[in-house]
RNA sequence: GGGCGAUUAGCUCAGCUGGUUCAGAGCACCUGCCUUACAAGCAGGGGGUCAUCGGUUCGAAUCCGGUAUCGCCCA
C-alpha cells in the first residue's frame, strides 16, 4: 500500500461528512436511551462564519460526539435567530441601493423583501459549519421566526402581560437615532472619545452675576428646565431658589440643590434637560421639573428647541456653539477633554437617551428561582468564576425593555382601540376584537377600527425560550420531544451574553417548565488576536475560517484553536497554532502509515521487548483514559486533547512504537500487530471528538469496514484497572535512556555503535523487566549487574541506582569527578532543606504523619546517593593518581627538560583534584 | 464611580484540599542529525525571586490584607 508522507486532509473531509450525512448519523428521535442535548446558541440569521463561532461549535462537536459514541441519545439541535435589528439593517441597506427607502413603503411590502433576503442570504452560515465537521440534526434546524416558534412567543407575550409581568410605561431609554429604535442597554457599547467641555456662562435672572456651567453637550441647553448645585457648596448656596435665563432661549428656569452634584466635576453646577439624560431625568421627577423633548425621532431639532429646527444635533451643537460665543456666553473650551459614549452595536449611532413609550417586563420576582439554580449549582456554571458576576447581575436587575421601533420581528400583539391610548392584548386580531367589545361594551366594533402596535419584540424575547420552543415547549408541554430531550444538558456560550440570554433563558425555564434548561454552562473565552486584541472587520485582523480549514483541515483548525482556550479565559488566536494542529493530524498519519506498512509474520515469536511493551502501554492507555474522563467531567477541554497529544505522540509514537518497530524490511509477529491495531483503535476512538475527519479516515482504514460502519457511531474506551508500578517501573527506563542518550551525544558515539551497561545492584533487586526495551533503544549489547563500582567507566545514577558504560580511553576523569562532585553539592543541598524540616520541632509534632514520612524517605534517599556518590568520587580520584603515578615513572627515563615540563602540568591538576572536597 | 477577575519561562496557560526537588506543559528558542513512519520530523539543551509589600502557618505560587498594572461587566 503506497500512502503518501503527508496527510491532505482535502481529500477526505467532505467525502466523510457527506458519509455521515448518508447514514443518517446526526439524527435523533427520542427512544430507549439516555438523551444527551445541546442546542445550539443561534447565530444570526444574517451572520458569517467567525473564529468566535468556530470556537463555540468546536466544543459543541466534541461534547455531542463524545455523548454519541458513550452510546447516548445525542442531539444537537441547530437554528438561526431573526436578529431583528441587524436583519432589518441590512435589508434597509440593500433596498437603499436598489434606491428604495424604507420610509416609501409599507409594513407588509418591507416584509416581503425581508423574508425575500432571508430565504436567498440566510443561514449561509449553518452550511459553513458543516465544513468544519458539525455533527449537527440538520432536520431539526429551527429559525426564530417559524411560524410555530413565533406563536410561541406570542403566547408567552400574552400569558406574561395577563400575569401582570408586563407593563407599558414612559422610561428613559437607548434610542438609536439612526434605526430609529430603542436599543436595550446591551446593544449599547460605551467608548471612550476625545469630545469638548464647554463652560457656558448663565446669568441670574434680575440681577448682573453669572453662573459657568460646564457641559459636553451645549445643544441640550435649549432643553434646560433647571440648574442644579450642592446643598452643601458654599460658593452657590446664597444662590438656591432663584432663577437663571437659559441663554439662547431666554427661559428663566430655578436653581436646585441636589447631593447627585458632583462639586468637583466642572464648576460644581449642573444644568439639568430631563428629557435628554438619565440622571437628569431622575432629578427632574424628584424636583417635579417641566420636561422638554427638543430631538426628532431622527436626531434633529423639533420646534421645542425653538431655533436650530431641523438640524441633526451635531449640527446644532456648532451652531449652538457659534451663537453663545457671539452673545458671549462661553466661558472657555477644553478640548482635550475624554468622556465615554454610548453607540449602537449594529448601526453605530450615537444613543440618545430619549423619553419613549416602550413595552417592560418587570424581572425582580421572575429572576428569583434563577438566581437560586445558579447559586445553588441546579445550573452549573463553568468555569465557576463567573457565579459571583452572574448574582451580581441578577440581585441588580432592571425591568426589561422588550419593544423595538422596527418591523422585522415579532409583532406586539396588542390592539389600541380607535381614538384612545386604551388596548387589548390578543393572539389574533379576531380575539382582540371580542376583548374590545366587552372592554367597550360596544358591539359594532369592527377589526378594522383596531390599530396593531407598530412595534416588534426585542430579539432576545424570543432567544429566551429557545431551549423550549425548538421543542414545541410552550405550546405543547407534553408532547415526546420536549419530554425527552428538555432540560438539555449543556449549553456553551460566550460570557458576553451570559446575562442578557443565558440567565434570561433561566429565568423562562422555570417560568415556563418550572424546569432549568440546562445543566451545565460552558463559558468559552473571547477569541482575540495574538496581540490580545478583539477580532473585527475594520482591524482586518480575523482570519476567514473557511480559508484557514482548507489550508490546515478542519481538524487542524479544531485542535489549533482548542489548545488554547481554557475555558472562561481569552483565546489569542494565531495562526502558527492550527499549524500545530495540522503537525498532529500528520503525525497520526506517519504512524499509520507505520503500522499499515507493517508485514505480519505469525510464525514469528514475540519479542520480549514487545511483550513487555504492549502491557506497560495497555496500562498508560488505560491511565490516559482514565485523567480524560476527569477532565471531561471539569470541563477541561483543552486540557483533555493536550493529554492525549502527549500521549499519542509522546508515548505511543516515541516510546512504544519504536520499541516494537521490526528492523528494516523484517516482519511482524501477529500478537504485537494485533496489540498495536487494537491500540491505534482506542487511540482515534478517543481522538474522534477533537479530531473527526482523520479519524474516520483511518480508523476506515486500519481494518476492513462493512458499509455503514463508522467511528463516530463506535462505543467509547473506558479506562479499565491499569497497574500503576508497572507505569513508574517504565518512567524509570525512560530516564535510563535518555542518560545514555545523553552519554552517545557527549561522548560522540554513533548511535548504532554497541555499548555495554553494568548495573551496580543485585539482579533480583533491580526489577529488569524492561531489559530487553533498554537493549533494543539504547543500542545495548549487554546488561551486566555489578557489585562493585566500576573503572575506566561513564556512570549515571537513576534514582538511587548506579549505572556505569565502559568506555576505556574515553572516560575523561576530570569531568567526570566535577560532573559528580556537582550532583554532590546538589544533594547535600537538598538534605539540608530536608533536615531543617526534621529538625524543626514544630513540624514534627504539627505536620500530618504522611508527610512526616515522605521527608523521612527523602533523607534516607538523600543520604544514600550522597554515600554513592562520595564512593565514586573517590574511587575515581584514587585511579586517577594511579594513573598519574605510571605516568611519572614513565616520563623519568626521558631527558630533563621534558620532565619538568610534565611535572608542571601534573602539579596542576594535583592541586585542581585534592584543593576542594578532599575526603 | 460600583462590581468581578487576573498577574507563574520569550508567548499561551496548568498548578484543584497549603506539604515529594514544586516551580510544570505546549509553543518558541539553542545544539546536533535529511538515522528507511513522519524535517509538518528525531535526539539533546538552556530559560522563571510565581507582580509587589506585609500577615497567618511548622510549612505559602497556593490562604488573608495593602499597593501597582491589566482585563471584563455595570453605571
Amino acid at each position: 500500500m503506497d500512502i503518501p508522507s503527508k496527510y491532505n486532509p482535502a481529500l477526505t473531509e467532505d467525502k466523510w461528512y457527506q458519509y455521515w450525512l448518508d447514514n443518517g448519523f446526526f439524527r435523533s428521535e427520542p427512544d430507549n436511551r439516555k438523551s444527551y442535548t445541546i442546542v445550539i446558541p443561534p447565530p444570526n440569521v444574517t451572520g458569517v462564519l467567525h473564529m468566535g463561532h468556530m470556537l463555540n461549535n468546536t466544543i459543541q462537536d466534541i461534547l455531542i460526539r463524545r455523548a454519541r459514541m458513550q452510546g447516548k441519545n445525542a442531539l444537537w439541535l441547530p437554528g438561526t435567530d431573526h436578529a431583528s435589528i441587524a436583519t432589518e439593517a441590512r435589508v434597509v441597506a440593500m433596498l437603499r441601493e436598489e434606491g428604495i427607502e424604507k420610509s416609501q413603503i409599507n409594513r407588509e411590502e418591507f416584509l416581503k423583501y425581508a423574508w425575500e433576503w432571508k430565504k436567498k442570504h440566510g443561514g449561509m452560515i449553518l452550511e459553513q459549519l458543516k465544513k468544519l465537521g458539525a455533527s449537527c440534526d440538520w432536520e431539526r434546524t429551527k429559525f426564530t421566526m417559524d411560524d410555530d416558534m413565533s406563536e410561541s412567543v406570542i403566547r408567552v407575550f400574552i400569558d406574561l402581560y395577563n400575569k401582570g409581568y408586563i407593563y407599558r410605561g414612559v422610561r428613559m431609554i437607548n434610542w438609536d437615532p439612526k434605526a430609529k429604535t430603542a436599543v436595550s442597554n446591551e446593544e449599547v457599547i460605551f467608548k471612550e472619545v476625545q469630545s469638548k467641555l464647554y463652560y457656558v456662562r448663565y446669568k441670574i435672572d434680575e440681577k448682573d452675576e453669572w453662573l459657568t456651567i460646564a457641559t459636553t453637550r451645549p445643544e441640550t441647553i435649549l432643553g434646560d428646565t433647571a440648574v442644579c448645585v450642592h446643598p452643601e457648596d458654599k460658593r452657590y448656596k446664597h444662590l438656591i431658589g432663584q432663577k437663571i435665563i437659559i441663554p439662547l432661549v431666554n427661559r428663566p428656569v430655578p436653581i436646585i440643590a441636589d447631593e447627585y452634584v458632583d462639586r468637583e466635576f466642572g464648576t460644581g453646577v449642573l444644568k439639568i434637560t430631563p428629557a435628554h439624560d438619565e440622571n437628569d431625568y431622575e432629578i427632574g421627577l424628584k424636583h417635579d421639573l417641566e420636561v422638554i423633548n427638543i430631538f426628532n425621532e431622527d436626531g434633529t431639532l423639533n420646534e421645542n428647541a425653538q431655533i436650530f429646527t431641523g438640524e441633526d444635533r451635531f449640527v446644532a451643537r456648532d451652531l449652538v456653539t457659534e451663537k453663545l460665543r457671539e452673545d458671549g456666553h462661553i466661558d472657555k473650551i477644553k478640548k482635550d477633554y475624554v468622556n465615554k459614549v454610548g453607540y449602537s452595536e449594529r448601526t453605530e449611532a450615537v444613543i440618545e437617551p430619549r423619553l419613549s413609550r416602550q413595552w417592560f417586563l418587570r424581572m425582580k420576582e421572575l429572576a428569583n428561582p434563577a438566581l437560586e439554580s445558579v447559586m445553588n449549582d441546579t445550573v452549573k456554571i463553568h468555569p465557576a468564576k463567573f457565579k459571583n458576576m452572574y448574582r451580581h447581575w441578577m440581585e441588580n436587575v432592571r425591568d426589561w425593555c422588550i419593544s423595538r421601533q422596527l418591523w422585522w420581528g415579532h409583532r406586539i400583539p396588542d390592539y389600541y382601540l380607535p381614538e384612545s391610548d386604551e388596548f387589548v392584548v390578543a393572539d389574533t386580531p379576531e380575539a382582540a376584537l371580542d376583548l374590545a367589545r366587552r372592554k367597550t361594551g360596544n358591539p359594532s366594533l369592527d377589526i378594522e377600527d383596531l390599530k396593531q402596535d407598530e412595534d416588534v419584540l426585542d430579539t432576545w424575547f424570543s432567544s429566551w425560550l429557545w431551549p423550549i420552543s425548538v421543542f414545541d415547549g410552550i405550546r405543547d408541554p407534553q408532547n415526546k420531544d420536549f419530554t425527552y430531550y428538555y432540560p438539555t444538558n449543556d449549553l456553551v456560550t460566550a460570557p458576553d451574553i451570559l446575562f442578557f440570554w443565558v440567565a434570561r433563558m433561566i429565568i423562562a425555564g422555570y417560568e415556563y417548565n418550572n424546569e432549568k434548561p440546562f445543566h451545565n454552562v460552558y463559558i468559552t473565552g473571547m477569541v482575540r488576536d495574538k496581540f490580545g486584541r478583539k477580532m473585527s472587520k475594520s482591524l482586518g485582523n480575523s482570519p476567514e475560517p473557511l480559508d484557514l480549514i482548507r489550508k490546515y483541515g478542519a481538524d487542524g483548525v479544531r485542535v489549533g484553536m482548542l489548545l488554547c482556550s481554557p475555558a472562561g479565559n481569552d483565546l489569542l488566536f494565531d495562526e502558527n497554532l492550527t499549524e500545530q494542529g495540522r503537525n498532529f493530524g500528520n503525525k497520526i498519519w506517519n504512524a499509520f502509515r507505520l503500522v499499515k506498512n507493517w508485514k505480519v509474520d505469525p510464525e514469528l515469536d514475540q519479542p520480549k521487548a514487545s511483550a513487555i511493551a504492549v502491557e506497560w502501554f495497555n496500562a498508560r492507555l488505560n491511565q490516559s483514559i482514565r485523567i480524560l474522563d476527569d477532565q471531561y467531567s471539569k470541563y477541561r477541554l483543552s486540557e483533555a486533547l493536550m493529554n492525549l497529544y502527549k500521549l499519542f505522540w509522546d508515548e505511543f509514537s516515541s516510546w512504544y512504537l519504536e520499541i516494537i518497530k521490526p528492523s528494516y524490511k523484517q516482519s511482524i509477529d501477529s500478537k504485537t500487530f494485533e496489540a498495536t491495531t487494537g491500540f491505534f483503535e482506542k487511540l482515534l476512538k478517543i481522538l474522534h471528538p477533537f479530531i473527526p475527519f482523520i479519524t474516520e479516515e483511518i480508523w476506515q482504514l486500519i481494518r476492513d469496514r462493512k458499509d455503514g460502519e463508522s467511528i463516530m457511531v463506535s462505543d467509547m474506551p473506558t479506562g479499565g484497572d491499569y497497574d500503576k508500578k508497572m507505569i513508574e517501573r517504565f518512567e524509570k527506563t525512560k530516564e535510563t535512556v535518555s542518560s545514555i542518550r545523553t552519554i552517545r551525544k557527549e561522548k560522540n558515539i554513533p548511535d548504532k555503535s554497541p555499548l555495554s551497561l553494568n548495573v551496580k545492584e543485585k539482579e533480583e533487586v533491580y526489577d529488569n523487566r524492561f531489559g530487553e526495551v533498554l537493549k533494543k533503544l539504547c543500542y545495548l549489547s549487554e546488561i551486566n549487574f555489578i557489585a562493585k563500582k566500576m573503572e575506566g567507566a561513564v556512570s549515571f545514577i537513576v534514582k538511587t541506582t548506579e549505572f556505569y558504560i565502559p568506555l576505556g580511553e574515553k572516560v575523561n576523569v576530570e569531568e567526570e569527578i566535577r560532573k559528580l562532585e556537582n550532583e554532590l553539592e546538589y544533594t547535600r543541598g537538598f538534605l539540608r532543606t530536608v533536615m531543617q524540616k526534621l529538625d524543626n520541632e514544630q513540624f514534627i509534632n504539627n505536620a500530618p504523619e504522611k508527610v512526616i514520612q515522605i521527608e523521612l524517605t527523602k533523607k534516607a534517599d538523600a543520604e544514600e546517593k550522597i554515600k554513592v556518590l562520595e564512593e565514586r568520587i573517590a574511587g575515581l580520584k584514587k585511579s586517577f593518581i594511579r594513573k598519574m603515578r605510571g605516568l611519572m615513572i614513565r616520563i623519568f627515563k626521558k631527558p630533563y627538560l621534558f620532565i619538568v615540563f610534565l611535572v608542571n602540568k601534573i602539579w596542576v591538576k594535583l592541586k585542581y583534584i585534592f584543593n576542594e572536597n578532599c575526603p
